[in-house]
DNA sequence: TTGTGTTAGTGTAAAAATTACACTAAGTTC
DNA sequence: GAACTTAGTGTAATTTTTACACTAACACAA
């Protein structure tokens, strides 16, 4: 059996949720088939722990290093592999198509300003995608997004990993909208900030947000260290 | 590369938390190896998913259907079989025992009462062992237990899922019981009643406890259907 | 039958956490 | 300096959580 990892990569542009998909590679010999969007994944390399290859198909793909990365579930169905396209696709790829793939899911928080597709060394193969806007994937790939979207929905009000996908310097009111996006409801502005500023390790900062037109913000980080 | 299944199955006996450990086989041969014990677990049937593979591991050690079942992680160390005593042992069950195994592990809420190892057809080949004198297990069992037990803990005060390691009728104390040898702290009695039974599944019995010495208690089962 | 041992079962007041709610402050643009 | 826009703040009411001690019901022994 073949084993690969899958990675659910999240990004917040201040708007909406996004999703970082790849479109599957086209064949090379002009036979062109339907592609289709996928998770970025890959096989497992011979001396490699998940967890480094989950890593290794992150960097490869943003050239991130340090990223919010957690395995959530493995995907064991056996035919999640057998789909029509699916099966078109793998055979042009693998040296076995047939062969039945395990995958391990991953799901990822990033700073969507470190990371830009289009600047890519492979321009173009990777795209922020409006999570709410996915369209059918390869394989199970859905079921893994909606999958991981149930943990961050859970790790967000449980462990207060928002700031993870904002960027380094970042107002509350930016906390706020991204828990409401995620969350899918309103929240109380007041109440909100007093339950994230009893975490000790969300810091003010000695400066204002800029170029806004209305009163600017103060920043805060998060202090990652204790 | 190999794709098994481990379950971690907890038991409980109103005193200590116990675990279903299995006993290695004894290669045939006379070769006699040093054993080690182990965590219920397969290899992965062609046409099985995981969970499949996990209640088939589960019914052909214990014969019981419905058990509370749920993966809980993927353990994907490269050299995670390849421990000294651990390759001996596969030299003689696997045809390639060099291979790399990743498993998927699984962790169960069994009641105790319903299964007796001795009783079973492969005699004395599992046994409960109270969970707080877990010896070297084979493999990287151990660790698989440890992230169990984490998982145990968590979802006992979240999802209270106690009544699953209880006989079909039970009484507050031993679930109270349970709570503290689990969460190994104590609980003062009359918050820990007030907070179980704020949850309308529990369904108190026209019951009582039957042959102590002393207050027969109030029985109570917990409702599956809603 | 009475007393002893043992666990079951119950309520309340204090403290802490959560909720609901509305106005002023600080910038920008015209 | 007026208009617009979002930032920022406190308090009272409600709910949840905590701490805590005595009586009740049975078995057994005397």
């Amino acid at each position: 059996m073949d084993v690969s990892v899958d990675c659910v990569v999240f990004g917040f542009d201040d708007q909406k949720l996004k999703l970082l998909l790849i479109e599957q590679k086209q064949p090379g010999g002009g036979a062109s088939i339907k592609l289709q969007k996928a998770l970025p994944g890959d096989l497992l390399m011979d001396d490699e722990s998940l967890d480094e290859a989950a890593r290794r198909v992150l960097s490869e793909l943003t050239s991130l290093e340090g990223i919010y990365l957690k395995q959530f579930h493995a995907f064991g169905d056996p035919n999640r592999v057998r789909g029509l396209k699916d099966q078109e696709w793998l055979r042009s790829f693998r040296n076995n198509p047939e062969r039945r793939v395990l995958t391990v899911g991953y799901y990822s928080l990033v700073k969507m300003e470190d990371f830009n597709p289009k600047a890519a060394s492979f321009a173009g193969k990777a795209q922020w995608i409006d999570v709410y806007k996915i369209p059918a994937l390869a394989f199970d790939h859905n079921e893994i997004v909606d999958e991981a979207l149930k943990m961050l929905r859970h790790e967000l009000v449980a462990d207060n990993i928002g700031f993870e996908l904002l960027p380094e310097k970042f107002t509350l009111s930016q906390l706020q909208r991204l828990h409401e996006i995620i969350l899918d409801k309103k929240l109380d502005k007041r109440n909100f900030r007093k339950n994230i500023l009893k975490n000790d390790r969300v810091k003010a900062l000695n400066e204002k947000q800029k170029g806004v037109l209305h009163k600017p913000a103060q920043l805060f980080k998060f202090d990652r260290v204790e």
